[in-house]
DNA sequence: CAGGACGGTGGCAAACAGCCAATAAAATCC
DNA sequence: GGATTTTATTGGCTGTTTGCCACCGTCCTG
């Protein structure tokens, strides 16, 4: 139940009503991108003095006319100038002391985009891609934020073809199992990969080859679906 | 990013820094509890005149000193007389006119409770269990929070052992199998859940006997683990 | 003491998952 | 252009898991 108008229990304890908008909502995203066959985050400079030197996730305030997706939606097209990216919401986290500047809740979405076809505005903003084994100490819990998304997208990898948002539109097997063992962190046997790719029927043969590689050239796929913004909106709706 | 003292972009888009709190955050519970072979939610009357006659989920507003898991904590106590249950976060909903009095972002969580071993104040608030299937219109956005909650707890069934909540401490396989069927909406073969159970390693054979049941007693077991409130934290900074 | 309800148990077949190696095609190097 | 390097492509064997099925035993009730 939610209640606004009716704060008897509240009142009770000397809290007051205006007590209960001294929360800001935030949200944050983990934007994944996949290059050099190393799965990378992008991340900005804190702005925040303590912590000076530390990077953080890209995220900012909820305004009060917009809903969450609509705040990463902006978040992201601000940033990285796309807007029709894979987003999806895994976490909220509320601690007291998460934000040294007062309470500030956030709600964690990752994001999944192709690296080589956005041209980040990196002038003069502090906006970097980096690599996931690289990145140690984060801005606020944004550390934890990270290891909870990532968790999320390993889970999901297998069950949903979310993860050709990584990659160009055209895409070599070879490339698609690099990618899986980015994200797991495993080597995968590549004879049980493509027979597993197969039986899930998200690739389509494309009857190219793939063309200035030092080597022979191996055969190019698309994604069958594309999870994207459109899609994942139907979906949330058919669960009602 | 969380940006609280950095409010540039803001400013320039005639948001004034007042405004950002203008958003309250509220946490719903979709407390599940299982009687008479069937799942069951607590739901309360709502008490907002746009939804008279309308039941609604348990929640209530964030206070600025709590974090997200106390409030529920608090709201089930308050409601149930609860304080060793097992949570777990879900999703967070905030669609701009999902609250009719204002903007109110929910945290939804769900719960699950041993119906039998609580003991409701049912008196002065019209707080009841409803048979799962018998939920039609719930008040608000509250249809798609239990239907989100409830997809949730059928992919976690299979995989963790969080079921055991939902039950006495000393329960027949046969109880066991009957919840999961409730749960999954699907039936269950005897022998292939016996076999699995016993795969999982859950529970533990107490050397009992079901009494005072009207046909051939079964043996009894209990869950060899349980998770609870001090495990769920344990388990959330482990991620870390 | 007969009937009803449930308890307890195993084997067979199909699908799936993990493991492994040999040949072919293209590029590069000399 | 021949040798070398790199990667592409493909299938069968094996162990494991999953799904499906039926009978007899025991306790209770009437």
């Amino acid at each position: 139940m939610d209640k606004l108008l009716n704060l008897k229990t509240a009142e009770s304890e000397k809290v007051s009503h205006s007590d209960y908008f001294r929360i800001a909502i935030s949200v944050d995203c983990v934007i994944f991108g996949y290059d050099k066959k190393e799965l990378k985050i992008l991340l900005i400079k804190s702005d925040l003095a303590e912590f000076s030197d530390l990077w953080s996730l890209l995220g900012d305030l909820v305004r009060p006319n917009e809903d969450l997706e609509t705040a990463s939606y902006r978040i992201l097209k601000e940033r990285t100038g796309l807007d029709d990216v894979y987003l999806e919401q895994v976490y909220t986290f509320g601690s007291l002391n998460r934000h040294p500047s007062g309470r500030v809740i956030t709600v964690a979405y990752y994001s999944l985009v192709d690296i080589n076809h956005l041209h980040l505005k990196l002038t003069h903003n502090e906006l970097h891609w980096h690599r996931l084994t690289d990145i140690k100490n984060l801005a606020f819990d944004h550390q934890l934020i990270l290891n909870t998304c990532l968790q999320r997208i390993r889970e999901q990898v297998m069950e949903k073809p979310v993860i050709f948002n990584l990659l160009p539109e055209k895409f070599s097997l070879r490339e698609l199992q690099e990618l899986y063992q980015s994200i797991l962190g495993v080597n995968l046997d590549r004879r049980n990969f493509r027979k597993k790719i197969s039986l899930k029927d998200w690739v389509v043969d494309l009857d190219e080859m793939e063309s200035d590689v030092p080597h022979r050239p191996g055969k190019l796929y698309k994604a069958k679906v594309q999870l994207r913004k459109k899609q994942a909106k139907k979906r949330l709706q058919s669960q009602l």
